[in-house]
DNA sequence: GCGCTCCATATCAATTTGATATATTTAAAA
DNA sequence: TTTTAAATATATCAAATTGATATGGAGCGC
């Protein structure tokens, strides 16, 4: 059979201590076992291992030669069991998120925020995509979760929960001010006007391509924006109508040239959904997010 | 208690094969009994290690991070393991010899030809030092064995053996040549020429001074050559009468200059000896020369 | 639905380990 | 020299662990 690897433990102490006595004590065991146990081992190795003397052992040439290797082995183990522990104690670790800009903008920073604060030690990577991409990343197990606005296509092994609705409302700069003043906007009046949206493959642009087509309307940006951040300043600068989540003009004065257009009838709700893997087999760092994510309910 | 470290190479091999089954039949073991290990493991370091499904398992991100140590660590170890054995089939190694030059000459040269021959995968290294010398190195473990020429100051540390006994002869060049001829030379006489000799400390110069003692005589050699080597050319170049082993002058033709010095009474045997620690931990290769050292007789 | 393959659980004998008492060795102290 | 002390070696038996077999359950492909 193989050789027990404890044996190797009870050997790497008594080598290290140069006694079995000590080594008996920091093993929590005796003597006696460790002079059968070092027997054994050297029995099926073949070869002596330690000289005996009245004060202690030492290594003999094979000894040392097998020390070398068998230090280096252990101390690697030690680093293990510390990293497993330290993440255990959630001293260390790393989660991995993806999350879209509007969940990111309306839902999780202020989470992450405190998750860090309460969890300083541990590495909160981001991967700011949109949500099919963070899709695609789970399913690769590239992240841990993700944090997207629906729709999205959930395949067998995903699993979704919604975490938050938002509504988004239209808005134009100082030029087109003028349109929302006589009351509701329809959705085929404001088809007219150039159209500030992001990218075709987003859930944002999914959800607007749906939208418009239930007024058999067909969705058509005149402008793709790269991100959710550069809707505003577009807006901003008259060079089209955007539809952004309310909380993003919270704290925005009208001073900054941007107004919301009261619509006729209001975009529907929109939900923040958190997505993860069906095996969900995530380290503790991951696990403790996603709990402080649904916490917030 | 500290965690079994035949869980962890059970964990390792579960790892390296997604699958307990398979890793039951490397381990030589069966599915059951790595599935309580992994659970033990499990429970004790407090976190999950694998994802189960129905065609084997991975590992989980917290598994990842022990594997990446735990597989560096068994990688060490079994090159331990392998070193030792290869150690003990004697296709490797190394064992490490001090021999005064006499020694070498008259005796060992041969055997560690053989011993080459028969293990060429074991490296032999030869410290080329005075009898005290090689006393000193081996009572710092600093060599496996010594090989000298008495008289030898061993410590109580140290077991001596008898290997062989040498007789060693005055040699003149073309100069002392005629000494020779009335019949055999007293020690005064020698006493009266320049004397060819090794460093004070040596065992050779320290078997001289005794030797000259016991005729009230000083032994006091105008030169003294470095290396047992040098002093047949010393001697040829009539810079003085040297001694020297016999063996020495076979195969050298008197053509070449050298010259026997018949005495009247024949200097006493010397002995070569093997030296070794007492509490002799040898590994294999070194005891296997110490075995061919005394076939030899 | 059936059969196949995998992991999970239960159980008991066989082995190994843990613990204590005691012997032996050896160097240093009296 | 004798004693003492500190270390390892040996013996023994209960306790814990491991090995092995039988069995159950879940998922995948046909």
């Amino acid at each position: 059979m193989y050789i027990s690897y404890d044996y190797y433990r009870i050997f790497y102490c008594v080598a290290k201590y140069g006694s079995f006595t000590q080594a008996a004590t920091v093993l929590l065991s005796n003597q006696p076992n460790l002079t059968r146990a070092i027997k054994n081992l050297e029995a099926e190795l073949g070869c002596t291992l330690f000289v005996r003397s009245n004060k202690g052992v030492k290594l003999t040439p094979d000894g040392e030669k097998l020390y070398e290797h068998i230090s280096i082995a252990f101390e690697h183990i030690q680093h293990g069991e510390e990293e497993i522990s330290l993440s255990r104690s959630m001293q260390r670790g790393l989660v991995t998120i993806g999350a879209s800009e509007i969940a990111l903008h309306c839902f999780i920073l202020p989470i992450l925020n405190r998750y860090r604060q309460r969890y300083p030690g541990i590495r909160i990577k981001i991967s700011n995509v949109s949500a099919p991409q963070a899709v695609s990343l789970l399913k690769d197990s590239l992240i841990d979760l993700a944090v997207v606005t629906a729709p999205i296509e959930v395949g067998g092994e995903l699993i979704e929960k919604k975490l938050k609705t938002f509504r988004e409302v239209a808005v134009g700069g100082e030029a087109f001010r003028a349109l929302g003043e006589n009351g509701g906007l329809r959705l085929q009046q404001l088809a007219e006007y150039p159209i500030v949206s992001l990218g075709t493959k987003t859930s944002t642009y999914e959800f607007y391509f749906r939208l418009f087509l239930q007024s058999g309307l067909t969705f058509a940006p005149d402008i793709e924006a790269a991100t959710a951040d550069q809707i505003l300043p577009l807006v901003q600068h008259n060079l089209g109508i955007g539809f952004v989540p309310e909380d993003f003009l919270l704290g925005q004065p009208h001073a900054n040239g941007i107004y919301e257009l009261p619509l006729a009838e209001p975009i529907p709700e929109r939900d923040i959904c958190l997505v993860k893997k069906k095996n969900h087999s995530l380290g503790l760092p991951a696990k403790e997010l996603e709990r402080m994510i649904l916490a917030e309910n």
